[in-house]
DNA sequence: TATGAATGAGGATTCATTCAT
DNA sequence: TATGAATGAATCCTCATTCAT
């Protein structure tokens, strides 16, 4: 047969990795089946494993792509004018706009990536990238005198990256959490510890979607 | 034997949960088989199933005693007179001193509690226990002129929670973490949330290990 | 301690025997645990290993009391006046009045005793003592001119005890089955083949209990 | 391998049953281990569960194929001409000819039916069908004079079948039984009670194998 | 004797992965 | 490439039996 051509083998992976990652929102990495998402995927046995060479494959496919994108869209933040507005957009699109399923996965890799060596070499580089690209971004704001902190801003970068965990965490576990209400108030925290002369809880407006991240 | 004294059998049963968590925190509730766990607690199959009905139920089992421990700590924090310097201890107990094992079988928890209505409703009440207990704390502390936070008790309740899951997320899962000194900043600010009118950043010293909790 | 009594014993292990049956008709024997029948005698499981030696013997005590009792109340009919009346008891009594689990475990022992020598044996010597038996007293009513059939008595024996088997089976395996006219009916058959020149369909009326054989 | 034809899939189903026949046959339903019946059939585990959902699953497919071949059998004799000789053959066939691990099978059925909602509604549906073809069978020859019972024939076939019954059980529990004469004599009963009139004990000749039915 | 907790081999079932077609 | 039947080790759980008390 005719190798297919690789935009289609492209997509037919990606079509996998979605309805894995359906599954896998559902009943978690240990409980879903290859069968599920051979099910989910409309693919056979046979057909998932031309693409992905085990469970752990597909797993770690699915962390990479996830990470990728988080990564991808960090990069994007580097560029932005108002540095809270920016990361107002962000935690809308992560702790609010993102379905819960999407988080739900998340917190999968992230317990994972205890275990998995796989997983967690991709789970804590892009981690570790979030805090590094953080803190650039910070220190940037810093020497521009755009922002100034009392704390070291490697310290503010993991302070930021800490309060983003608690409501992604919220986010994905409880059922009665309202985000938006949140993040709005954890922003003016966020705020305030970038400008500690500000006055406090005076938040910069967030809620409006963040498109480009889409 | 006769019946065993229900203090022996208390024990036992501790025993097992207490093997079962190590295995849990190591694999994973659903990559743990109950062999493992009768291998870690020097048991035979037929002796578990003697205090647990089931895997669900032995999983249960971990979730209730865990939870019910948290909700007895935080009972005691109802009568602390100097309420940072409680909310530090408590923090101190949870995000710094305790083993990052028992951190892990939270996350467990959480995820689970997402699929599985019996550790769901464990999960969910002890977390709306937290929250409220939080709000009480701080609505009695404005009510005697303690805290004059500018948010609601409420959501300040919320957001405390909040930052607490992205400490305890972050201990569980990034072994580069420094609890200790994040620990102390996000004191700082709630600390802060609690009475804008202080000065940032200088929250009460923690570290003193909580001793009634442990 | 002091030995039990023989009569205590011997009564501790009919209880014993009495649960088993209850068990066993519900469950058949390899369903049927020896923790059920614990429970349902109300025994702890050291109790039971006391009077049986093991599942294999509970089974054989249960079959060995069964097929004795109804050997001695097959010895009872030899000295029946009225052969066809007596037969007839017979049957009112195992075809109609017994309880529908004492039928069931009959066919639990006939088909355990395919497999299992130890009941075989039980089982095997019992049928054949009941061909005899009726055997015998055919042959004595035909010398004594009582009857007068065609067939030869050993024949005669192995035809009745065939009809029984399919009243037996029938009255166990089929809830609509009305065992009363269908014993009236084969009581019939059996009269004639034994007095064939007797007008057919007249059969001694039945219906009396039995009450000696209860 | 891409789907298997059906006549492949259908072979194999009854391959697993004939094996799964066996098994029972020798050791019972209960005492029957899945892997029992996969080293009969030559077959993985994993293989057996694509054909059977459950071990409850194979025993009903047991009882279904054995009961649908008996209806099937009792179809093919509305269109007998002689009654006796038909009811002959198929004695022949059922209670001499067929191998007695097949009488056990039944005998299993039988006793399953009175505790698995699903056996016994094969088994009993089956059974009344039996009964109602006979009735039918026996309404007709009578309508046409061809008997003349004093029996309602309801009743003759509920003594039909309940003396059937008898055959198959002692065929299948007596080892020393020797069915033919049996059959002979019982054949004559039957002959008597549909034809009182007719001399008792002439019964037309059987012993030709049942082709048609094997 | 009696208790019932404990043993541990064994049973039904699942599931990641393979491979003949 | 794609299919899906097949493999078989591994999983959860049961249960006849034992034995320390």
């Amino acid at each position: 047969m005719p190798k297919l051509k690789p935009a289609t083998q492209f997509a037919r992976r990606e079509h996998i990795l979605d309805a894995a990652e359906q599954c896998i929102a559902r009943e978690g990495f240990h409980r879903t089946t290859m069968h599920d998402i051979c099910r989910a995927a409309g693919v056979s046995a046979g057909a998932l494993y031309v693409y992905f060479a085990s469970k752990e494959d597909l797993i770690a496919g699915i962390c990479e792509r996830d990470r990728a994108k988080l990564a991808g869209e960090l990069t994007q933040l580097a560029d932005a004018p108002d540095l809270v507005s920016a990361l107002g957009k962000l935690a809308q699109h992560y702790a609010v706009d993102q379905p819960v399923y999407k988080r739900l996965i998340v917190l999968e890799m992230g317990i994972e990536s205890t275990r998995n060596p796989a997983i967690a070499s991709i789970f804590r580089s892009v981690d570790q990238f979030v805090i590094e690209s953080f803190a650039k971004l910070f220190e940037r704001a810093r020497q521009q005198g755009r922002i100034a902190p009392h704390l070291d801003t490697q310290t503010l970068a993991r302070v930021v990256a800490t309060i983003g965990d608690g409501m992604f965490w919220r986010r994905a576990i409880d059922p009665t959490h309202n985000p938006q209400s949140l993040v709005t108030v954890l922003l003016g925290v966020i705020s305030t510890l970038l400008n500690p002369t500000q006055p406090l809880h005076h938040p910069a407006p967030v809620g409006t979607p963040m498109k480009a991240l889409t």
